[in-house]
DNA sequence: GTGAAAGCGCTAACAT
DNA sequence: ATGTTAGCGCTTTCAC
């Protein structure tokens, strides 16, 4: 068993406690506790509590937070569950929870799921294990057991990016209605009417409210969502993209523009469209969502939506720190709001195209 | 103060504990946890260690990591120090390390530190407060006064990606010096002479030993390494890339390949070329480092070193594991090999830059 | 082979 | 306003 303690200058220095810190001061432990703890402060003196913060600074006193952990329930952290952090979408979104606990004393622990259910349960067992305080989950499916196990244990927890279409518990999400809207009116006012959609699944709230927001906008701008003109990709994948693609054009190919449910899907169109032979924007337009890094050297340049990813993570923070610290805080609903990040892959309809081929 | 507990059901459930478990096996607390913990668990006959696995099953015992942490001063908490999760050669690190842990109970802290000294201290020193039981860094430079702490107080330690110059503390690396006579001899075998460099800071590992492998590779292929074409980047960024692309270019017109000494230098050198309007690879070739996502997306696709970054972290996960079980284990240094891709941005030196201009 | 007992470092109810 | 005391849940030495 390692004994607590390091090694300064080549010797061996046990690790100062608070004991340690209560004798030098002259005073009880508890009071040492009292002083070191900002919520008892007020309880001690001014004199007596300069000694003891003399005492814990010339001794280097850090408190153990097993001992804290172990007699409060509390480990000041928190679990961070995504599906991939190769995704580039997540690490924004980390270095935004990152942030907002760095204040704060709290710590994330993160982990991937791949969006495997059995994985993501493992993972659940492991973080409730840790004795973690709180969640931020970013796998949410509409219906998601996860969450409902949140609810019904009371383990504090926040949605991220996808939410459950059970209201009552907090999340932070960008306004996927509110993008896709972006989108088709950016298509609409170059002249485009025959818009297509390529969906992600549904089963996911990111790919329900964009495909929802997709009909409700063509509506709205007077264009008509022709069921043909939608295809729903099983997964927000480069390979699912370009199969949707593909079949899509299959039923119909009169459409002049693509309004894709993210830009991997995006990038699935490209490659079919290179395949096939068809030029973008020249045949067709394209448009992305996330704005994911490097969107801008692509051959052409996509058009997409950008999601305030690190402010989503640090919102995200926020809410569960608000819950962690405030004991039955209310449920929190943000929605963050995107912006259209015009570029290439956009463009007017050409005569050709404009006419139906 | 929170009661240790769940609600199940509707119903508050305090927390099981190894009490509890005791009591129903009808034994020794001290009974149970050495049944319960493997390396005693021999220790114990057959029949007893029988009722109490069964006991701790029936009532989902979960032991308490606070108390064992605090009992026997080991978190099983690894701090894993990055500069930054938004590049995107980390996050396949971080899988590759979440993954080699996954099994033994070990559980990684990320922290970012964006090359910023300052932070790596507070991080460190935030680490060391939450009782890490080993680092696994990836922001090593060469001389680094973070890893002579751990050292100095014996802090089991693994450096990835970067190393440093003393050789006393176990690393994973990429072979760079390799990885860049892989780069110099696909020009050369192209027809390519005047090969120009553009490395990254030779504080860092990475930086200097690309650099001196492009020295040596070029002298083993029998070409010079003309100081007037070698650039040094401030760092491995995209408008460092540019900035001493175009710095190169007026000490020097006559080079027909850069090998830059990462991707995103290499980016820079595709907006220099787009700047003052010259082609890749029809004027120059380039090539880059790390193969990162969705180069060969790029126009041209970019040819880069491909290095095992999901290896990596795995291999450094297993290396501070066994040294964290092992006790004293001996300092390993590991090497991975990478490899080629070649993509488009590299193609032989054309009539008119073969002569030079 | 198993039980008894001490104690890791801290907080908080209670006592003064 | 400060001290006393008990105990969080576990491991481990010691005793039988």
């Amino acid at each position: 068993m390692p004994i607590a303690g390091r090694y300064i200058c080549g010797m061996f220095r046990p690790r100062v406690t608070l004991r340690d810190v209560a004798r030098r001061a002259r005073v009880h432990t508890s009071t040492a506790s009292r002083v070191l703890n900002p919520a008892t402060r007020e309880l001690i003196t001014e004199p007596i509590a300069r000694r003891v913060t003399t005492a814990a600074e010339q001794l280097g006193y850090q408190p153990n937070p097993n001992a804290y952990s172990l007699k409060t329930n509390r480990t000041r952290t928190v679990g961070v569950i995504i599906p991939d952090i190769a995704n580039p979408v997540f690490p924004p979104i980390l270095r935004g929870i990152e942030d907002a606990f760095a204040e704060s004393g709290y710590t994330a622990v993160l982990a991937n799921t791949d969006n495997d259910g059995d994985r993501e349960g493992t993972i659940f067992q492991e973080m409730l294990a840790r004795r973690v305080d709180g969640l931020i989950l970013a796998t949410a499916r509409r219906r998601d057991p996860l969450v409902d196990r949140c609810l019904l244990e009371k383990i504090p927890v926040v949605l991220i990016n996808r939410t459950v279409d059970r209201g009552d518990v907090s999340f932070v999400v960008n306004d996927d209605t509110f993008g896709i809207g972006l989108a088709v009116a950016h298509l609409a006012a170059m002249g485009h009417v025959r818009i297509a959609h390529l969906s992600g699944p549904l089963t996911l709230s990111t790919g329900f409210s964009r495909h929802r927001g997709f009909v409700r906008a063509m509506k709205k701008g007077g264009l008509r969502a022709e069921p043909k003109r939608i295809g729903v990709c099983g997964g927000f994948t480069e390979s699912e993209g370009r199969r949707a693609f593909l079949e899509l054009r299959e039923r119909d190919r009169t459409f002049t523009a693509v309004v894709a449910a993210n830009d991997m899907i995006a990038l699935g169109c490209y490659d079919a469209a290179r395949e096939i032979g068809l030029r973008i924007p020249g045949d067709f337009s394209v448009t992305g969502f996330n704005d994911m890094p490097f969107l801008d050297k692509l051959q052409p340049s996509l058009t997409t939506v950008r999601i305030p990813h690190y402010q989503m993570g640090a919102q995200a923070a926020r809410t569960l720190l608000a819950r962690l610290n405030g004991g039955l805080a209310a449920v929190e609903h943000v929605t963050l709001l995107p912006e259209l990040v015009a570029r290439d892959s956009t463009a007017a309809p050409s005569r050709r195209t404009r006419r139906g081929r």
